[in-house]
DNA sequence: CGCATATTTGAAGAGTTTCAAGCACAGTGG
DNA sequence: CCACTGTGCTTGAAACTCTTCAAATATGCG
């Protein structure tokens, strides 16, 4: 019998039964475990194992070797670079069911750093590289994955280099609405007035959108006075026109859902 | 007997010594090509075809579909995005040896266009995709190509959203340096005082480091005055202090060549 | 309740963009 | 050979957005 600490669930198992830690796992179906053939998936679920870390605290600095990957089960885990006078990017928010590590390669140049309480579920890098190599399939599947990466990131690149303060405001809401929708919610299913909530800080909002907490503040303030959100408490927003926040992020890929 | 057009040769060759074509070619050492095995090899040479584009024009727009990938052969391509009100952000410059194309997905989010004259080396996307899930070596290079990519489409992400316009040009600058010694060029071979040629014109520039030509001009300008560069023509520059660009662009992967 | 932390609000300042004009160079045609 | 025109780059001045600094307010927790 083997016990494994899954958040808030102990699950006792036996060896025979491996997978059953992962049949309780929230997003086990949204990650590659769900593209694993059967063998696979019961060698992930051999390899895995649960770690939980409270809001900022480091996972791994910057030039630290990463010796492992995972998925992020719940919680935000932010990838950021710091300037030696200090100032700080992040240049991307993993959430839960993202894949977290820098595979094949020594060395990050990146920080990982639980951005709010975080849970992850994490394999050995070398095991998984292996598991890697051995199996095509999931190869394909993370190159897939990593090729969306990359156009998102390019997708938020251009946010940076030529969008102001407020669609960089509006595409961030819009992103955490449509991630909080992700889950397969069909189209009819869109509340008129979804609620969104800030899963990070506001220097953390500020540091993944190149601007200042300031700044969003205002931004929000003034969205508010415009109607297009209300307040329902600093970290809480009614958004009362989609469609208008839609228009205002100017970016085509979020327009789709809602009318304006 | 085939004859290929392959730039300013024009190459004669017969069927079984097809790889001849690439033996002229004077990137393929530095491409997949070069990770192939001889069959993959020579089911590349097979499938492959150059094309020359005249600088400005566009080889495919966002929302096309991207039926071939490629490698650039001389010149330089640009990937950007426009909005709808035109502001443009490019969000990646392709070199010579770089992959390009949007492999696995029948539609780009990205134009691609010609930032100078360029000569492109293209494979039908849907056989180089087969190759690709025919070779899984290869498709293991494919991934760590797309994973250094992202790795440094991060990096510049961290120019656009928290580094100033002296330091993106800085940047800018030490990645032409960078990237025109890169031909395997030992340490102790590195001119002191190197020269540099902007390969595409300010407005793509400006573009790529989401700011203005005036801007650009007038760092310039100002680095001239410094006596970090000296303006040869409007494209040309002469770096006298790489060591002092280096530290002005903040950048800790690029302080690496030169001593201050 | 009081302290620490996080967010909002205000006013001043810096850096960049914008608009407008000037300059330099290449190609064309008289 | 020289004006003419177009294009691309530079320079100047004004305007604007966002940041910075400072203070006030709100929120959370022992």
């Amino acid at each position: 019998m083997a016990e494994f600490d899954f958040g808030d669930r102990v699950v006792q198992i036996n060896q025979n039964s491996l997978q059953s830690k992962c049949d309780t796992c929230p997003i086990h179906n949204r990650t590659m475990c769900a593209f694993a053939g059967e063998d696979a998936a019961r060698e992930l679920a051999m390899i895995s194992r649960t770690r939980r870390i409270s809001a900022g605290q480091t996972i791994v600095t910057e030039q630290d070797s990463l010796d492992f990957v995972g998925n992020v089960v719940s919680g935000v885990v932010k990838l950021s670079k710091t300037l030696e006078d200090g100032r700080q990017q992040i240049v991307g928010l993993l959430f839960p069911s993202d894949f977290m590590g820098h595979i094949f390669s020594d060395h990050t140049r990146f920080a990982y750093e639980a951005a709010s309480d975080v849970e992850i579920c994490v394999f050995d890098r070398k095991a998984f590289e292996t598991l890697v190599q051995n199996n095509p399939e999931i190869q394909h599947e993370l190159l897939l994955k990593v090729l969306t990466e990359l156009d998102a990131t390019r997708e938020w690149m251009v946010l940076l280099g030529c969008q102001n303060a407020r669609e960089r405001i509006a595409s961030f809401l819009l992103m955490l609405l449509r991630r909080s929708l992700q889950t397969g919610c069909p189209k009819e299913d869109l509340p008129p007035n979804p609620t969104i909530r800030f899963p990070i800080n506001r220097k953390n909002i500020a540091l993944f959108l190149g601007t200042t907490i300031e700044t969003i503040s205002r931004q929000i303030q003034s969205m508010s006075k415009a109607r297009i959100l209300k307040i329902i408490d600093g970290n809480t927003f009614e958004i009362i026109n989609p469609g208008r926040l839609a228009k205002m992020a100017n970016h085509e890929e979020w327009l789709e859902d809602y009318p304006v």
